[in-house]
DNA sequence: ATAAACTTTCATTAAATACTGAAAGTTCAA
DNA sequence: TTGAACTTTCAGTATTTAATGAAAGTTTAT
C-alpha cells in the first residue's frame, strides 16, 4: 500500500467510524486530514482535499476548534487563516473526554436529580423510581471519577499497575 | 411534579440524549420504559405507550437483547412474550461498554494496524504517519485498559481511593 | 391438519441530519 | 472609503437514518 493511498483510507474510514459515535462524519474526516497532512491546511485546501463545501469546510473547522482540538494557525505573509490539529493523542482523548463530559454528562446528572423531586415520594412505585434516579446518577458520577482517573494518569505506568493489579 | 409526568419526562428526555451519543432514540426510549415500569412489558404494551409500530418496537426490543441489557421473560398462562430489563444500572454501564468495545473498539484496532502496511516506510512522511497510527493504538490500548479497570473495579472504595490519590 | 395468536421481515414512507452555494458580513491594504 | 480577499450564514436541497404496516413466517393448541 502506498503512503497517500493508506492516508486517503485512514481519512475515509475514521469518518465511518465517527458515525457510530454520534460524531459527524465530515468533521471527523477533516480532523483526520489536519493530523495525516503533518502541516496547517487553509480552508481551500480542505474543501480540495475532501471534495466539500465552502460553508460544510468552514463548520466543521469552527466546530472542531469549539471542541478544542483544532486550531487556528498563522502563516506570515498569507492572509488566510490555516487551521491544525494537535498530534499528541493522548491529549485529544483527554480533551474530548473533557468536553464531552461538560457538555453531555453534566446536564444529565442534573435532569436526573431534578426528576426526583416527586409529590408522593412515600409510595412503593415512587420509591423504586427515586431509587432508579439514584443509581443513575452514582454511576454517572463513578463514570466520571474514573474518566478523571484516565484523564490524570498522565503516564502511562499507574494505570498499568493498577490494571495488572486487577487482572 | 406527578410520578407518571416523571417517568414520562425521564423517557423521552433518555432518547434525545441517546442520540448525542450515536444510540436510536427509540431503542433508548424503550429501555428507558422497562426500567421505569418495574415489570416485564409485552410488545402490545411497549407500541402502546411509546406510540410506535410493531415493527419499530419489534426491532428495537430485539437489539436491546443483542446488546444484552433486557430479556425476554415467560410469562405462564401467557403465549405473548415480555420483555424486561435488568435494574442494576452499573450492570447496564460494564455491559454497554464490554459490547460498545467488542463492536467499535477492536475493528480500530485492527483497521489502524493495517494501514501500517506501507510501502516505503523510511521516508520521513511515512514514518510521520506510522508514529500517528501507532500512538492512535496505543492510546486505544489504554482507554481498553482504563474501562478493564472500571469494570473490574466492581466496589467502589478502589476506584474511589485512586481518585483521591490523584486529586 | 387447521387456524388463531403471535413474531419477524422488508419495501415504502417519513423524519432527521448534513451539505451546498450564493449572498451577506468582515478585514485589511492602499 | 474603496474594493479585493477572505469568512460566515442560512434557505433550499440532498443524503442518511429510522418508522410504518401489511404480508410472510412461526408457534401452539386442538
Amino acid at each position: 500500500m502506498k503512503l497517500a493511498e493508506a492516508k486517503e483510507q485512514y481519512i475515509q474510514t475514521w469518518g465511518t467510524f465517527a458515525t457510530n459515535w454520534g460524531i459527524n462524519r465530515t468533521m471527523a474526516q477533516v480532523h483526520a486530514l489536519l493530523l495525516a497532512s503533518g502541516k496547517a491546511l487553509s480552508t481551500d485546501e480542505v474543501m480540495e482535499e475532501l471534495q466539500i463545501s465552502r460553508g460544510n469546510a468552514n463548520t466543521n473547522l469552527r466546530a472542531l476548534m469549539d471542541w478544542g482540538i483544532v486550531k487556528k494557525e498563522l502563516i506570515k505573509g498569507e492572509r488566510k487563516e490555516f487551521f491544525s490539529a494537535d498530534k499528541d493523542v493522548w491529549f485529544l482523548f483527554k480533551q474530548i473526554t473533557k468536553e464531552r463530559r461538560k457538555r453531555e454528562i453534566e446536564p444529565i446528572i442534573e435532569f436526573l436529580e431534578g426528576l426526583k423531586e416527586i409529590e408522593d415520594k412515600d409510595s412503593e412505585e415512587a420509591k423504586e423510581f427515586i431509587k432508579l434516579m439514584n443509581d443513575f446518577g452514582n454511576v454517572t458520577t463513578k463514570i466520571n471519577n474514573i474518566m478523571d482517573l484516565a484523564i490524570k494518569s498522565d503516564e502511562h505506568w499507574l494505570v498499568g499497575k493498577i490494571t495488572n493489579l486487577l487482572k
